[in-house]
DNA sequence: CGCTATATATAAGC
DNA sequence: GCTTATATATAGCG
């Protein structure tokens, strides 16, 4: 019986394509969609990955721009500009102060796991109940919904506390530094590193792992 | 007799990892190496097949800078950064972020830790070994002894990339609410280009490809 | 760097 | 967008 031949192949599958202009506009649209999202996603586990940063910026054939950055296009394309200037190289020696950052790492964290955890374990709760859908593997989207909007805004809420008392920090640092030592460029207000910091621009993107935006 | 037992895989192929820091540091180099090519492989192909212009920035956790541009990295961050900075801002559509929860709180101490860290480390073997030997590439991080304000800059960049993923994610929620799924995006227009300089010079790339330099 | 054995990315198609 | 069947990208190792 020819069982074989009625078990017909759902799709063709993945097809090997030359790599060569694709003559139809629509499909070259599609795949330009299609890779962009890869492009991103591959650029983010690399940054995660190897802690390097990253910034990509691309336009489609249809002439929108898209772009990946972490910490920010901003950020990554900024230092980039700044160190092909030349005249950023210098041999700055540097001893600096540290002390608040085991203060700061400890406090960081220690809020985080706090707030994780009570996250985490109302998380379970839920999941425990909802699971009644697709039992299989999750991909990331979906372990999405089971946080709350309330438990987003802990986050939310935590992640500014911290990042005023550093900032606060920041500022002293930098008047000390200023007072004894030299900065490196002209704006050592924090930002111009900082995606999303830096006053002098529009903040067309988010900082972080950004995409889009322009 | 047992062949197959003899028949042993030689090797165990490609394994999953979780995407996280990579907590050993020569491990962390390999992936980057080997990631980073297969990044830019990427974008090579999708620039052939579409035709889109595209530029990638990246520093690697050594902090060598390593950059990809079709047509070429100057022409397209000079595009970028000419259409953001100025009035030429018109249809601006806010795009977005993609990071998932599990992701994102994966991150949010993970983030932490690797910039806590690294710049740990950094520091200390900055100071001591200040010795940049090669001459096809050059620190353009080599203010990255500021460190102690960097530092800050870093976290508070970290939290606050965080937090706009958290928000807009939050956002997204509260509309989506109804929704079982979602799905994530990107997208923005703009328009710009991305240059890049760099450093060891890579061996093989398609035409009309140009790896800059600083 | 070269080799697998697998994990992933995706070309077609609905 | 969401699937399915394959083409590719790569983790671990020598």
């Amino acid at each position: 019986m020819d069982k074989k031949r009625m078990m017909q192949k759902k799709t063709q599958g993945r097809k090997k394509i030359e790599i060569k202009r694709i003559s139809d506009e629509s499909r070259r649209q599609v795949t330009f969609s299609k890779r962009r999202t890869g492009l991103f996603n591959k650029a983010s586990e690399l940054c995660v990955l190897t802690g390097a940063e990253t910034a990509i910026i691309t336009q489609s054939p249809g002439g929108r721009v898209f772009a990946f950055g972490h910490p920010s296009v901003d950020c990554v394309v900024d230092k980039y500009l700044a160190g092909s200037s030349s005249v950023l190289q210098e041999n700055v020696a540097i001893n600096q102060v540290n002390l608040n950052a085991a203060s700061m790492r400890e406090n960081f964290n220690q809020k985080y796991m706090e707030i994780s955890k009570e996250i985490e374990d109302e998380k379970k709760k839920k999941v425990l109940e909802d699971q009644v859908e697709d039992g299989d593997n999750f991909w990331w989207e979906e372990s999405f919904e089971n946080l709350g909007i309330e438990e987003l805004e802990k986050y939310i809420a935590s992640m500014e506390q911290l990042k005023d008392n550093i900032m606060m920090r920041a500022d002293e640092m930098a008047m000390l530094r200023n007072s004894s030592k030299f900065s490196k460029n002209e704006g050592s207000d924090g930002g111009g590193t900082i995606g999303g910091g830096d006053s002098t621009l529009p903040d067309y993107y988010p900082p972080g792992f950004n995409f889009g935006s322009g």
